[in-house]
DNA sequence: AGGTATTCACATGAAACTATTCTCTGAGTTAGG
DNA sequence: TAACTCAGAGAATAGTTTCATGTGAATACCTGT
């Protein structure tokens, strides 16, 4: 046995396709950012007084996922810093992530967080909302400086907050007395601003920029700066790049999804032990991408979740694929499974929320229809891959124990 | 035929409740001086 | 008397229930021709 596994290590190690596989890793913050020049200089720009000692004007960032948002901030964000240091002058720049869940993703979380990165500490829970408040503000106003608060996904924080949180934080100035902070919010819902309280609104956006998609061309040029630090001579060729990019052009310019893409296609074809990605690699990534996101998402989500998913699919099984079904089908069906493995039925308003939020993560389509006399609806359909059925089906009953 | 009023079957929203986890506070207890 | 323990009050949070209100269009119901 160990015999054979050693051959497995020594085979890897020979014919591995990668020189530096983190390069194709989210979190890699590469040397160069292509087709953001414009972007990162605006930003830099409207950062750089900070230099000089003087607040700069809160930033507003939008544009959809994997335009480079988050990589241009760090980056302009890591010059300052260096910059500052030379200079000897007091900046802080803290980033936040309002989406990492159990982290930043409350109000008292973000505060919580934020004091911890200034090397403070607080407790988990317990303490009352504004008392954490005057911690944070006890922490930066003992001395003079400036700080910048990077907030990244801030809508989805304001999402499951509410917008008074944003208020709070563009008010926070006028309690200071020594310190002054300016904030910037990254965004991928371009109608964020649109939907917010006009005064947050106004103070929040005193500077826009906005980061468009990435064409297929754009793509390609990121894809081959990668590719010479993380693949060994000869292991891509031009046409495999082609499709990559074009793939994930068409995922509205997702540059994260272009390299995931490309890693994962290396990843299998060095498995299969080639010593060249070929083109096909590339189609099978795309599905394992997908595949591991559903099959990861329904084993992940709690049991009530898996209940109603399970009552849709038998309910897709039931009618041929064919027909829609609708809330009170699922609901009904969902009763019924209830009973049968014993477990607690919930509300119907509820199960439609829940309905609502599979739909969000994109297990299944739901729309809300009218059908007249019949009622308003929500007309519900698996979006699961045929050939992903079996196997999800198999995961819920195992969970569920039917 | 054309117009309008109803009505269904939920959607959607807001508030309130529950259980869990955690802090903080202060009363009561203990042990050492 | 200082240190320690421990119960109770108060918070945050996630998941849910309760109550309330909203809603789009197929159909029932008129209306006048």
């Amino acid at each position: 046995m160990g015999v054979e596994l050693g051959k497995i290590f020594d085979s890897v190690m020979k014919n591995s396709l990668f020189k530096n596989k983190s390069v194709l890793q989210t979190g890699y913050s590469p040397d160069s950012i292509p087709h953001r020049e414009k972007q990162i200089e605006l930003v830099a720009s409207i950062m750089a007084p900070v230099l000089r000692g003087e607040r700069v004007s809160n930033l507003f960032i939008y544009g959809k996922t994997g335009t480079g948002k988050t990589l241009s901030v760090q980056y302009v964000k890591d010059e300052i810093m260096k910059r500052s240091k030379e200079m000897g002058i007091e900046i802080r720049m803290e980033y936040i992530n309002c989406k990492l869940k159990k982290v930043a993703d409350t109000e008292y979380r973000i505060l919580a967080a934020l004091i911890t990165e200034l090397g403070g500490s607080v407790p988990a829970t317990g303490l009352p909302t504004d008392q954490v408040y005057s911690r944070f503000i006890q922490l930066i106003d003992n001395k003079k400086q400036l700080v910048i608060l990077i907030f990244d996904e801030i809508d989805q924080a304001v999402k499951k907050i509410s917008d008074d949180f944003l208020y709070s934080l563009t008010r926070l100035n006028s309690e200071l007395s020594k310190a002054q902070i300016s904030i910037i919010g990254i965004s991928n819902d371009v109608t964020f601003l649109e939907n917010i309280d006009p005064r947050v609104r106004s103070s929040l956006g005193e500077e826009e920029i906005v980061f468009p998609p990435y064409n297929a061309v754009q793509l390609k040029d990121i894809l081959n700066s990668r590719c010479k630090d993380a693949f060994k001579e000869n292991v891509v060729d031009e046409a495999v790049i082609s499709k990559c990019a074009a793939f994930a052009a068409r995922e509205h310019g997702d540059a994260r999804r272009a390299l995931d893409l490309l890693r994962i296609a290396a990843e299998l074809a060095e498995r299969d032990g080639k010593s060249v990605i070929d083109e096909v690699y590339i189609d099978q990534a795309n599905n394992k991408i997908e595949r591991d996101k559903i099959l990861a998402i329904v084993e992940t989500e709690p049991s009530q979740f898996q209940a109603v998913l399970y009552s849709i699919l038998q309910l897709t099984k039931q009618r041929k694929g064919n027909e829609e079904f609708y809330t009170g089908d699922i609901f009904n069906h969902y009763q019924d499974l209830c009973g049968k493995i014993k477990i607690e039925i919930l509300t119907q308003r509820r199960i439609s929320d829940i309905i609502a939020e599979i739909d969000m993560l994109g297990l299944i389509n739901a729309n809300v229809i009218s059908k007249g006399r019949h009622g308003r609806t929500r007309e519900v359909k698996l979006s699961i891959p045929q050939n992903l059925m079996d196997k999800v089906e198999v995961i819920l009953t195992e969970s569920l124990g039917v």
